[in-house]
DNA sequence: TGTCCACTGGAAGGGAGGGCTT
DNA sequence: AAGCCCTCCCTTCCAGTGGACA
């Protein structure tokens, strides 16, 4: 084997090895999911996050709280920070603590989150609910008797809880704001996380009352505290002298615009690196940052694209075909019966258009689509939809999938059809 | 002023697909 | 195997509507 390398290779190996390691020191603290030591621009936060759980190190039932702010303005890393900090102490002084944190985005529903919570003290209790199957009441039944099973205090946090209510609705935060009154033993405190700063329109009063007992807001940041933040992150995360002075006022300017969005300010410095990386690039500059804009504007939407069902692909390619002859804006109608041409070119059963009409919604909140509901007076009311992206992009992502380039020959089959269709 | 278009979007419910208990 | 239960995706039905036009 070792006879194969020439010296030669080695070398060119070494060199690339080298350089390869040269940008990052460490970049794993430019992730989202990384709890930095520190968090700046967010004491006030911090603090008052720490007076409404600490009466729970004291042995008081601690105050139930909700937490505000847009994406990227470091809501779950304070609140993960704080709440890992009070387990350490609370584990120093013997006190019995467990943090639960459920992300709803993912849990989204009454059942999944109390099977969630219940599943979180499999450790202890060596015992699991199946995410499908049980009768929820009964799941909440498990939930509290596994708690109270013993002495202890329960932070739980819901992250992005609006989806959760907004899918669902609040009964789940009207019963775990209450679980306290059902529990001999243990303490609960509940950490509501919302995207959506008018989330409250959506809780009954009674939730309101129980679960807003406080709230504290997260302002988004402004271009000079992101540019804080990065430097902070960057110190750790690259070589010295790799950056180049603009690199972090930029990225920091971009996410600025993007209302203030600390995640997107990483994520851009963190792929200008990647990008100067892969190109042995010696330093990372102002160029590298807009390449790694562009590169994470298209990523998003590729992906989106790409993990779309076939129908709303459809309904999708049907926009981008009355695109292509000139047609936008289309209504709802027009959309549908181009998409019935198409599902009948591939020998699928088309959805009703009032199905249809809940998907284009969706890739509307996507930001795929633009649909907006006008009135046409004597000629009715109906969606007027865009594309949001010019279609040539659109093109270039389904030249990724395999799938999604039968579409392509579509036009070329149908073209006449569709011509006459259309006049 | 009323009519009427082309839908919108809420409500209810079906049924397939998952999984439980007995 | 039977009898439940939950979720997701979808259909069916339908009252409601903003505004151009007669």
């Amino acid at each position: 084997m070792e006879e194969k390398w020439s010296s030669l290779d080695l070398e060119e190996m070494i060199n690339k090895y080298v350089s390869k390691t040269r940008i990052f020191r460490n970049r794993e603290v430019l992730r989202h999911s990384y709890t930095p030591p520190y968090l700046p621009h967010r004491e006030v936060q911090i603090e008052e996050l720490v007076r409404v759980l600490a009466p729970a190190l004291r042995g008081e039932t601690p105050s139930n709280v909700l937490v505000y702010g847009k994406t990227g303005t470091g809501k779950t890393v304070t609140v993960k920070f704080v709440t890992d900090e009070l387990k350490r102490i609370a584990d120093k002084k013997g006190l019995p603590m467990n943090v639960i944190y459920i992300n709803c985005e993912l849990v989204d529903t009454e059942y999944r989150v109390l099977a969630r919570l219940v599943n979180s003290f499999y450790y202890e209790t060596g015992f699991r609910v199946p995410m499908v199957g049980w009768p929820t009441d009964e799941v909440y039944s498990k939930l509290v008797e596994i708690l109270d099973s013993k002495r202890r205090f329960v932070i739980i946090v819901l992250d992005e809880v609006d989806r959760l209510v907004k899918k669902s609705g609040d009964t789940i935060l009207y019963s775990l704001s209450r679980i306290n009154y059902e529990l001999q033993h243990a303490r609960v405190g509940v950490v509501g996380i919302s995207n959506d700063l008018r989330f409250k329109d959506y809780l009954d009063a009674r939730v309101l009352s129980s679960l807003g007992e406080e709230e504290i807001v997260f302002p988004p940041y402004d271009a000079n505290q992101l540019a804080d933040i990065l430097t902070g992150r960057a110190k750790e995360a690259f070589y010295e002298g790799v950056l180049e002075p603009g690199v972090i006022p930029l990225c920091a300017a971009l996410a600025a615009r993007e209302h203030g969005d600390a995640r997107r300010a990483l994520d851009l410095l963190r792929v200008a690196g990647e990008i100067a990386e892969k190109e042995h690039s010696a330093k990372v500059t102002e160029r590298h940052v807009r390449l790694a804009q562009e590169r994470i504007e298209f990523d998003t939407i590729a992906e989106a694209i790409l993990t779309l069902p076939i129908h709303s692909k459809l309904i999708l390619h049907a926009v981008v075909i009355l695109d292509e002859h000139d047609r936008l804006p289309a209504n709802t109608g027009e959309v549908y019966a181009v998409y019935k041409d198409l599902c009948d070119y591939f020998s699928l059963d088309p959805l009703t258009q009032r199905r249809v009409s809940d998907l284009i919604n969706e890739l509307d909140t996507m930001g795929i689509l633009n649909a907006r509901v006008v009135s046409k007076g004597r000629y009715g009311r109906t969606k007027e939809i865009r594309l949001s992206l010019p279609s040539s992009k659109l093109r270039r992502i389904y030249m990724a999938d395999k799938k999604l380039r039968e579409l392509l020959a579509f036009e070329l089959s149908k073209e006449r059809r569709l011509i006459d269709w259309m006049s």
